[in-house]
DNA sequence: TGTAAAAATGTAAACGTTTACATAAATAAC
DNA sequence: GTTATTTATGTAAACGTTTACATTTTTACA
């Protein structure tokens, strides 16, 4: 049986002896209505437990007022976006927005896809982690007119607003944090390299390394995709080098993982002989054996600002566009070692 | 600028010389239309792109239809989740369904409050994982005639669809394990002992240690919450006992992570000085140092089927509530050790 | 008290679909 | 070649809101 519909704004308006327009005013209170009507029918919206439909609003409603966020995320199996989605959603629902995920693991079909079904359910704006061949299409939504916020990275050639981590810094902190413990042969393991985040990464691990004078070894910087199997592949490739590095800096945390998972298998030993820092904290990276040491983005603060910027975005469309670029914080833990006072 | 609304169902119509009816036929296919006609419109569609705006279609139609279904989650942060999530939204997706998810972080308010939302968004279903205190919502649910499948978890003295595991034979096979490696003082981390699976596991540790006729020791088995902080605490307050485990099972991926915490940051080894066995396997386990001996459930199967049955019952409301159990595996790493053969 | 201005409320169209019902066109039966 | 059926299409109402505009009520001021 299909289940009885909830009360409408008619029935409040009828057993309040009003119209609906003037049951629409109280709610959305922008027109002023009389102290007296104000307070009966808020009477009887309490009393009926009325709740507006919300899609009888977004279909009435021009956009900007449909209540209703896109949110394309790249892989929800990444703690990092888990923690984006949260500082999202935190937000979000506290100014009455609702959210539509849109989980396209990493794959670029899926992604267009994805677009379209929220384009149809009339969101009034997008959150996107643009991977790559969405240039193209996060434009068009853009010139349609909806509200679009870039997480985790930008995009090359397009004004957007666009919040982020300063991956240079993260990248370069935590390979300069290496060679302070005593390295010097250090491999880096890259995540998909049409990725402006991953090759911000490599610039940073390349500028420490040139900061301290070591020469850069094409041949320890490997990269495929940002996924497990390629940390474990990866990680797998650089020790069996008949002059495997000593130290690995990997590029996310699932890289990090797997090339945990490899080092683990091969019985090394974590740091004495090879050393491991990756970029992304979790927070259970201390529940790692060794705990590991790790370049911490926060994706809740992530998700905050970007509820902000979306929020003014709505408010004036013709706010000039912004990029925030929020600080890493490197959290050392014993996953590189320790150089000893003097040594 | 409010950016440009979609081609609509009546600029089709015009431009293929037919009324709105017929287009909406042709994209329903619900009653037949004239082939020669059918192809006009379907080339009008093409050629302006149309996509059926679904807000307008949630609008009219009557429940059972609206393609839309909310889903109701205790905690994104627990990987177990995540999963039933990725193979609730593979299927959902290929069948046109598209979610809402709510997570609700184990806040009993803020579940109650989403479910208020995703009333208002008109969704035909829910899935949800009820957290205590939700058994009278739940049954509100069913009885104003939404299709509602439970996972993870059932409903006391509720009749309803549920997908879950067999939590008992899990935390049998779990806690069998350990004593068949030697040990015989087991602790058991447990979770909120309000919620079913909690209960179910617990049985499970007892009847384990009832066949091998070990006494029971209520001081333990402790739980509280099912989380990470529970898991640092729990276990802390278990090492610290005059009489502490040589192994501990806990009751999830959580509470897991944060006890590996605790014994780590007492450098204590493992299996060797505690042995560890936990609920809840997770892609990475085998990273983590020693690769943890866990009970595998499968979130993603979970997911697959809790589709099914929600398509199902949209079918057909009046199909007799089914309880799905799938079976557990028992993933043997190195966090238990081994008992030599013969000892 | 009467009139003008301001404030409060009502009326009805619109958003983009689906669908019951009515009508028109095609086919079948004679 | 009528008439009865069947098949294809059109018409218009409905879903639950918001909002421009019209109307009524109240207040202000003389």
């Amino acid at each position: 049986m299909a289940g009885q519909k909830g009360v409408s704004l008619k029935e409040v308006a009828d057993k309040a002896g009003v119209s609906t327009a003037t049951v629409s005013r109280v709610i959305n209170s922008k027109t002023v209505v009389k102290g007296e009507t104000e307070l009966r029918v808020q009477k009887v919206i309490k009393q009926l437990g009325y709740r507006p439909n919300r899609v009888a609003q977004r279909l009435r409603t021009t956009r900007g007022a449909s209540k209703l966020i896109g949110l394309l995320i790249p892989d929800i199996q990444n703690p990092f976006y888990v923690d984006i989605i949260r500082g999202i959603e935190q937000y979000a629902y506290a100014k009455n927005f609702a959210i539509v995920i849109g989980n396209f693991s990493q794959n670029e079909e899926r992604q267009k896809f994805y677009i379209e079904i929220l384009k149809s359910e009339s969101v009034d704006a997008f959150i996107v982690a643009p991977f790559p061949g969405m240039n193209e299409y996060v434009k068009e939504l853009v010139e349609e007119g909806y509200a679009v916020v870039c997480i985790d990275r930008g995009l090359a050639n397009m004004d957007l607003d666009v919040v982020k981590v300063d991956n240079y810094q993260g990248a370069f902190d935590a390979v300069e944090h290496l060679i302070n413990v005593g390295h010097t042969r250090i491999a880096h393991i890259s995540g998909n390299t049409l990725i402006p985040t991953t090759i911000e990464r490599i610039s940073g691990y390349e500028a420490a390394l040139n900061k301290y004078g070591i020469a850069i070894d094409r041949d320890i910087i490997v990269g495929r995709n940002s996924d497990h199997k390629s940390g474990v592949e990866l990680s797998a490739q650089l020790l069996d080098m008949s002059n495997p590095p000593t130290a690995i800096f990997t590029s996310n945390n699932l890289l990090t993982l797997g090339a945990l998972e490899t080092i683990h298998s091969r019985g090394l030993k974590i740091p004495e002989q090879v050393a491991i820092v990756g970029f992304d904290d979790m927070y259970w990276a201390m529940s790692l054996n060794p705990p590991l040491t790790a370049v911490r983005q926060s994706g809740f603060e992530i998700g905050r600002i970007t509820i902000e910027l979306l929020h003014q975005r709505i408010a004036d469309p013709t706010r000039p566009f912004v990029s925030i670029v929020l600080k890493t914080e490197l959290i050392v833990r014993n996953s590189c070692g320790f150089k000893l006072k003097g040594m």
